[in-house]
DNA sequence: AAGCTGACGGACG
DNA sequence: GCGTCCGCCAGCT
């Protein structure tokens, strides 16, 4: 198996392993993997993210990618995390903010 | 082969 | 807080 696919696997690991109500970003999930560039987490998603809590993605400053935005967010209300507009509050729901690094997982 | 294109992010004004 | 610009990486044209 090629190191590339490797990657792809532990990103999709990473993903999963976001608990429900809580978020997490594209960097967060690049650092934990060690992906190359956040863009990577966005390639993946995108052609592979369906079956994955995908709507626990966010963007650096809390907010999803435009043309998610509508049900990427209803999907985080539905699950308790509150909005302020489009922005979620990263400080509240951040997945690696609020889970101290032990207890993550390690990818 | 140069250029374009993203589910991105950080720095700057 | 917001818009721009630029760096980044992989895949396509």
């Amino acid at each position: 198996m090629g190191v590339d696919e490797e990657l792809h696997e532990k990103v999709r690991q990473a993903i999963q392993a976001i608990p429900h109500g809580r978020v997490a970003t594209y960097g967060d999930i690049a650092d934990l993997t060690r992906a190359p560039s956040p863009r990577l987490i966005g390639k993946i998603l995108s052609e592979d993210g369906h079956d994955l809590p995908w709507h626990r993605v966010l963007r650096a400053n809390g907010t999803p990618a435009p043309h998610l935005a509508r049900e990427q967010l209803e999907r985080l209300r539905a699950e308790g995390v509150l909005t302020e507009g489009e922005k979620v509050d990263l400080r509240a729901y951040r997945w690696a903010d609020v889970v101290p690094e032990p207890e993550r997982g390690l990818f």
